[in-house]
RNA sequence: GCGAAAGUAGCUCAGUUGGUAGAGCACGACCUUGCCAAGGUCGGGGUCGCGAGUUCGAAUCUCGUCUUUCGCUCCA
């Protein structure tokens, strides 16, 4: 049987197929579904987590056994909250914001607050003038604050409402601000009306509590990159490792972001996995490397297999502060060219501004200058769920075979493929399954396999077609006397006979991490 | 947040003017079969998102509420 043609779909038919084709067998799922859900958060499940593990370690094994000079870490997800501060984080977005939902304007919930205490504070100005005009020069401002009733009451609601707002904005009660800007009876400049939304703060740091509950706590951030644990270790990693200039330092983890839209299934998650690799460089060799690492990351995924026209590159025209070169490799995705990986040239920001909160010097002595200096970083970042998308998206096809019939295969490139091979005895009985445990036994010892003698053999053909196994091996009559084996191929249909020793080695060549890396960046 | 759409079995959905919930596929057992989604028999699985209301009676009508998805807004 051969493949006649390949179903046109476009690319929201793909995207909408994906999502149920990856929670129909069970790739990904929505978060505490059973409760509903939860928005734009998802769980990987049993081949999800397969296929995303082999991703990270084909990345992680690229990056770091691939290259003498870089090496791994993982760093806590919870990190010393001045880091955020140093890194720019916590000054970014932190303002409380409320809309009007007549007027749909939105505003910042403490200019409001003090545009109310401003009126009140007219007030006071105006029972200050008609004093003035009344006593004259024998008028004295500060007795008069301090005597007269309507002022005192009007200081006393300025500094009640100081108090409340303060209080509010350090324990983060954002119901407590919205709370008061009712109490006070606030109304839209523009609508004139008082139909708030909740306050809302625009911080993209999650954050949390280390500590008991009480004062002593101390608020803590979910980190929002994993970069950041990269600097701070900068130090440690150099030292420990004789580290020389240039040299890289990689991690792979979780990041946390407080998106207001995260949509797109794992494209754009509120959690989500980063695989990035920050590199230390010589000052104004930046460049250089900047160009060396955006052609050699795009190898890496040429290498992959999923097809040239897949990828292109984005250079950034508008910079990030930090930088003084951008780019992104994008990838297309069912809707459309979006940013799969970044390559940024981050300068010596963020050493630089962590040797001025942390007090201690970050730099690297070079001996062939003979001198020392904060070294520059060029940066590699990519979105592990985003790659996930990527290779379900390309792999996911609806073929239409020559009898009419159809199937539906994840042409997965082989190295990530959750499961490498199916073990299939034709029939469950006359020994075959026997024999075919046996094989399992053996070939589960090497790589991720599977055993399936239910229903007849097409079928469980298309059953490993849909969750992408490229190889599977069918024991039948012949082979209790010659010791061979049918092997059949997902992408082909194709069907070799082989004999039972060569299947570890056949495994290893098509689907093995470590053949692959031989022949990547060749 | 605003706007729109949708919530019925694991998946895709049906459910007529209100009358105690169905199909296909999937799943499990058995029989028959054996190289590309075979057939048969039997079976498991749903308080129809949740809560009120109307009614003798609600998956169906009304109201509320929750959730999800998409678009906008925000961010990059």
């Amino acid at each position: 049987m051969n493949t006649a043609g390949i179903k046109k779909l476009s690319g929201e038919e793909i995207f909408k197929s994906v999502i149920s084709h990856a929670k129909e067998y069970g790739f990904v799922f929505p978060s505490s579904e059973i409760y509903d859900g939860l928005g734009a958060v998802y769980d990987y499940g049993q081949l999800g987590a397969e296929l995303k593990n082999n991703i990270r370690k084909t990345w992680w094994s690229s990056m770091v056994q691939m290259h003498e000079n870089i090496v791994g870490i993982d760093a806590a997800i919870f990190m010393h909250p001045t880091t955020w501060k140093a890194s720019g984080h916590v000054d970014a977005f932190n303002d409380p914001l409320i809309d009007n939902k007549d007027s749909k304007k939105r505003y910042r919930a403490d200019v409001l607050i003090e545009e109310h205490i401003a009126k009140i504070e007219t007030k006071i100005q105006k029972e200050i003038q008609k004093a003035q005009d009344r006593f004259g020069d024998s008028f004295n401002e500060s007795v008069f604050r301090q005597t007269n009733t309507r002022v005192l009451e009007n200081q006393r609601k300025i500094d009640e409402i100081n108090l409340r707002f303060k209080n509010a904005m350090e324990e983060s009660r954002l119901d407590e601000v919205k709370q008061l800007i009712i109490d006070l009876e606030i109304v839209c400049p523009v609508s004139g009306t008082r139909n708030w939304t909740d306050v809302r703060q625009f911080n993209l740091m999650f954050s949390t509590s280390m500590g008991s509950v009480s004062e002593e706590a101390s608020t803590l951030y979910l980190r929002p990159e994993t970069a950041q644990g990269i600097f701070v270790n900068f130090l440690n990693v150099m030292k420990t490792g004789r580290m020389k200039i240039p040299f890289g330092i990689a991690q792979t983890g979780k990041a946390f972001r407080n998106e207001i839209v995260a949509r797109q299934f794992i494209f754009r998650m509120r959690e989500f996995e980063q695989m990035e690799m920050q590199f230390f460089v010589r000052p104004g060799e930046e460049m250089k490397w900047y160009e060396h690492w955006k052609d050699k990351r795009l190898r890496w995924h040429l290498a992959l297999g999923m097809g040239k026209e897949q990828y292109r590159y984005h250079d950034h025209i508008k910079l990030a502060h930090y930088a003084n070169a951008a780019c992104d490799i994008e990838f297309a995705f069912p809707f459309g060219f979006k940013e799969l990986e970044g390559i940024h040239s981050r300068t010596d920001f963020d050493l630089k501004s962590h040797e001025k909160f942390s007090g201690k010097k970050l730099q690297y002595f070079d001996p062939e200058l003979n001198e020392s200096y904060v070294p520059y970083v060029v940066e590699t970042s990519i979105g592990l769920d985003r790659m996930f998308l990527a290779v379900l998206s390309t792999a996911y096809r609806e073929e239409i075979l020559e009898d009419g019939s159809s199937r539906v295969v994840l042409c997965i490139p082989p190295v990530l493929a959750p499961i490498k091979a199916a073990v299939l005895p034709l029939t469950a009985k006359d020994g075959l399954p026997e024999l075919a445990r046996e094989i399992m036994k053996t070939l589960q010892c090497e790589t991720m396999c599977m055993y399936d003698e239910k229903d007849s053999i097409g079928k469980r053909y298309r059953r490993q077609d849909a969750i992408g196994t490229p190889i599977a091996i069918t024991v039948d009559h012949q082979s209790l006397e010659d010791h061979s084996v049918t092997v059949r191929y997902r992408d082909t249909m194709q069907q070799e006979r082989l004999t039972i020793e060569k299947l570890k080695s056949l495994i290893i060549n098509q689907t093995g991490l470590n053949v692959w890396l031989q022949n990547l960046y060749n």
